[in-house]
This record gives C-alpha cells, sequence and structure tokens, in this order.
DNA sequence: GTGAAAGCGCTAACAT
DNA sequence: ATGTTAGCGCTTTCAC
C-alpha cells in the first residue's frame, strides 16, 4: 500500500490536519516543517490525486476534443496549448472524434468523466446545444476554430469571412474572373465563412455566375480528389482552397494532371505555406495564426475555471 | 453540486450499491437497469472518477510522452493509440517534450504525479536509466519507435536496421554508387539503426568510400536545410532520407534546386509516400506500420497494467 | 499552530 | 438481485 498522509503523520507525531496545511500553503512551525520534509523524503510520499481531487473537486486536468489528431492545423494549436496548460501545472487529455457527431458525444462524456476541469474543443456541434454535456455539469469550455450558439462557452476564431473575402479580392485583383473553391462541409463552421467570404466577393465583383464550389472532406486525399474532379472538367483561372490538408491534396492533384499552381492557375491555400512553397513558387495562401490560436485557448479556460466570464475572440489571418 | 450515484438511488428508489453494480457489470435486473438508464438521462449524471480511483487505485488514464506533437508520425501512432484506449475506457493524457531531455524528465514526473496507470513513450533517453521515475514507482511503461537498455520495460519498434539496409540495396541493385543519406542525429535509436543499416549495405557493396552522411533535426526544415546543404555541393546518384518529415523537406529542396527527386537522382523516403508521389512520380519510401505501432503499444501497455510481463515486439517496415 | 471529526462519491464485502 | 456498511486519503470547518 502506498505512504498515505498518515504515515507521515505517525512519523512526526503531527496530525493529518497539520501535513494538509503545510502543502496547502498552511502555516506550519519551522520545525515542525522539517519533520515533515524528512519524513516525505525518507517514505518517498506522494500526494494522493483521487483524494485530493474528491475533497476539491478540481483535477487541474484540462480534456482536449478534436476531430482530428491527424491533423497539423489541429496539432499545431494544442502544441503550444499544451505547453502553456504544463506551464500552469495542467495536464491535457486528448481525445479524436473523427468527425463524428455521436463520436464526439461519447468522447465529451468520457472527458467529464475523467473529472476534467474544463474543455478545449474544437466542435463539430455548433447549435445550441453544443458542448451541453459540459455546460450543464458546470465544466468551462473553450470553442476554438469554431463560433457555436451556445452563449455559455468561450470562442477563440480567426476572421474567417474576412480573411476569405480579402484572398478571393485578391485573385479577383489580378485578373482572375473564372474562380473555383474548394471547401469543406458547409456544416462545418470553418468552411461556411470561409465560403461566405468567397460568394460575397465574387458577388461585389459581379462574378456570381462564375461561382464555382467543390466539397472536400478536409483531409489531404480530399482535396486531391476534390481538385481531380474539378480539373477533369476544367481548369479554371484561379483556385481557392480553404484548409491546410486540403490546400496540399489539391495542388497535389493539379501537378499530377500537369497544371501547377501559382503559375499555370492561381492559387490561394490555407497554412500550407511551407510544405507547397518549393513545388510550387507562385502559389499564395492565408496563413491562421496557430499557435497565438493555442496560446489563448489555454489562458482563456484558465481564466474561466477561475472564475472568469466567457468571451469571444477573434484573432486576424493574414495571406502572403 | 454535480448529481451523485445516491441522486441516481433516490430516483430509481434503489441503493448506490446496485447503481455501483450496473456501471461495473453486476447483475442487475432489466427493468431496474431501465430505470437507472432513464435517471442517468434525466439527471445527466456523470460518474465521478476520483471517489471510483480512491477506491480501486486506479486511473484508467495513461500517460503519452512524445518528442514533438506536430509530427505526423508520432500523431499517426497515438491517434490509433487513442481509439484503442478509449474503447477499453483508457484515457490518455499527452505530453510534449520538445525533443529536450531535461523537459522529457519533467513531463514525466507531471504524468506520474496524474496518477497515470502507465506510460507509452517515444523516449528521448534510451540508456539503462530511462524512465527510472516510472519503473521505480512500479507504473508500466512501454517504449515505442525506440529500444533501450532498461529491461523492465517493453518495447515497440520496427526492423530499422534491416528494413535501412534493404532500401539501400535496393538502391545499388538499381546502379546506383554515390548514395547519400539524411538521418538524424545519431544518438537518436531509429536514427543510428537506420544509419547502420545504410553503411553495412554500402560496405557489403564494397562501396564504403561513398559513404556521406549529413545530419538533419528530424523536421521538414531539417530535411530541407539538410538537403540544401547537400545539393549544394554536389548532386549524388541517390539520396535516402530517413524520416517521414525530412523526406518531405528534402524532396522540397531538391525541386527547389532544380533536382527532381525520383527522376534527376533516386530517391529513398520514409513514409511520406501520399504527399510527395505526385510530385515526384519516381520516388520510393520506405513505409513503416504506424497503425499498428500505434495499436500494439496501447495492447501492450494494457496487458502490463493487467499484470502482464515486458514484452519487446518487433513489426515489420516495407519499401513501397 | 495544531487536533478532532466529518465527509467528498464511490466500491466491495457481506448480509439478506 | 439488492441492501447495509465501512472506508479509500484527503481537505476543511471548528475547537482548543
Amino acid at each position: 500500500m502506498a505512504v498515505t498522509i498518515k504515515d507521515l503523520a505517525r512519523e512526526t507525531g503531527l496530525t493529518p490536519a497539520t501535513i494538509s496545511a503545510y502543502f496547502n500553503g498552511g502555516n506550519v512551525r519551522a520545525y515542525n516543517k522539517e519533520k515533515i520534509e524528512n519524513a516525505i523524503e525518507k517514505t518517498g510520499y506522494i500526494r494522493n490525486d483521487f483524494a485530493r481531487g474528491l475533497r476539491t473537486h478540481k483535477s487541474r486536468t484540462i480534456g482536449v476534443l478534436l476531430p482530428e489528431i491527424v491533423n497539423k492545423f489541429s496539432t499545431s494549436i494544442i502544441s503550444e496549448t499544451e505547453e502553456c496548460l504544463r506551464k500552469r501545472g495542467y495536464g491535457m487529455i486528448v481525445c479524436d472524434y473523427r468527425s463524428d457527431a455521436k463520436r464526439e458525444r461519447e468522447a465529451m462524456r468520457f472527458l467529464l468523466s475523467k473529472m476534467v476541469d474544463g474543455l478545449i474543443v474544437i466542435a463539430h456541434d455548433t447549435g445550441p446545444g453544443a458542448c451541453r454535456a459540459a455546460t450543464q455539469n458546470d465544466v468551462p469550455v473553450v470553442a476554438v476554430d469554431r463560433m457555436t450558439d451556445n452563449p455559455k462557452l468561450s470562442h477563440v476564431v480567426i476572421n474567417n469571412y474576412d480573411i476569405s473575402k480579402k484572398a478571393v479580392n485578391s485573385l479577383i485583383s489580378r485578373g482572375n474572373k473564372d474562380i473555383a473553391v474548394i471547401c469543406g462541409d458547409l456544416s462545418v463552421y470553418t468552411a461556411a465563412k470561409r465560403f461566405a467570404g468567397y460568394c460575397d466577393a465574387m458577388k461585389e465583383a459581379g462574378l456570381t455566375d462564375n461561382i464555382s464550389y467543390i466539397n472536400g472532406d478536409l483531409s489531404v486525399k480530399g482535396g486531391y480528389d476534390a481538385a481531380k474532379t474539378l480539373l477533369g472538367k476544367r481548369v479554371p483561372q484561379a483556385l481557392f482552397v480553404t484548409t491546410y490538408e486540403m490546400s496540399i491534396g489539391a495542388a497535389m492533384a493539379a501537378k499530377d494532371m500537369g497544371v501547377l499552381a501559382g503559375s499555370d492557375m492561381d492559387f490561394m491555400g490555407f497554412d500550407a505555406m511551407d510544405y507547397l512553397k518549393p513545388f510550387c513558387p507562385g502559389i499564395m495562401t492565408v496563413i491562421q495564426p496557430v499557435e497565438e490560436l493555442g496560446r489563448v485557448a489555454a489562458e482563456t479556460i484558465i481564466s474561466m475555471i477561475d472564475g472568469g466570464p466567457a468571451r469571444n475572440i477573434v484573432l486576424n489571418a493574414n495571406i502572403r
């Protein structure tokens, strides 16, 4: 059996209450402090986080819920989140819901049963009931990269609509009229916003008839297949692709079909600059502030755990 | 205050013990099961894992320690691990040690303080003291993708030496003599093994004088920089790159310098087939069984938690 | 500054 | 199949 606070009490001739006070910054006489420290050293005592959590209702653990853990955009965010959290003594328990609504709910219940103090979520369900299992139980939630209709959540997003509109305007200003977009399923928040930005830019330029939407599934393969479908029919003057992985896939498919993105066809991707630039020198991409998303998400969840209000924060992406 | 098992008891007219039996697979009458399920639904009950852990001395949580979470190879593995673990009711708490030995030790202590039942580790320190903090406390450990000198650990690795030798032999059999290798720091287990396979293949073919090693830092940029350095001096007949991310970077750098990997220069990468094939049709790569690594790691840690012995498992990679 | 005592929510041994 | 009871290890009043 593991060493407990009672063993320390016996060892030092004090009581559990005093040992507890010692651990929690209470007033303990110097020579008793020393006795306690010696006893810890001698016994190799490790505080039982279960008992502590049972009393305090705090786990110092944050649940993180992602559509796909094998996704550079997601991991770039949570890498920064993890670092921020750990600095503050918080751990991060990660679940992947494979972009499936049912698994999303299951994973959330699972995380809640792990007694997480808060949740950072790239949600699929963005309706008014988003993350209800958590908010019902008064577990604070930060939605990242998604705006939801649940006012109890904090939201950390980028200026999806504006930056997409700006991106498409930049393609238009280069003389392009036939601009196609490869976008995820429009039930996904970011896809809808980015598509709306594209549509409005096209409409405002009088290019309503040129609106051309191809659905991709948010993976490299999704972008690849979507571009193959598109280019199998015709080569547009320009192509706008609205996620990291799909940008890589779409540029690959174009290359595959003899169309070099950025020279044979104007190309505006999302985030994948590092991977694509050497192969397709002429491409442009929207660069999202991923580290900032991760950091702000971590700071926001901790602020909520400490009793702070829900906040909505919009960060700015840029075109490069 | 949160809903507890007592509330369910009151709601159903049963006692806490019966509710507990229900959760733990005990025999409960069908109509009582239904009552319980309705009560759970109605109240939004979530089981308190602190109380449970306090009784059972099990957290049903596995710590996962990675060099870099933003690394497709790592996330491909842990994605599968996460799925396997969750099916068995285990959560996964992830730490990234940024390829730094000191942070590795800190992160391990952190995970242990979270009372994890076991640890899955892509370790940096592979000496006899690897993961000592865990083994000292009788917390089982599975080392993935690394062999260590600590006999208490289980190990799940691929046939690094053999597959590298085979890969280089295949380059040699195509008539190449001047074959360079881009490899990580040789203090890393996989880098050392893969480099040894390369060297022995070269030696056995009488190409000792052609051995040419360039160090990369295991990232896309590392591969990119290494290839730039190499190709700035000369273009070898063939290039062997020993990690996923470096393969992408190296092929990008080559393209950048007007050398198309797979046609201007034979190219053998690691894992990055999907990303590179469309751009560089002629490339070959070693394909690691990443999902299997993740699954076997999960199965092995659970087996150890259930009292099973440490095991060493070697999985086979293939060339495609 | 320290002690005594209660209780967090659950499980498990035993009784029925 | 279900109820009774005790206790996991800690924190937290409330005394002294």
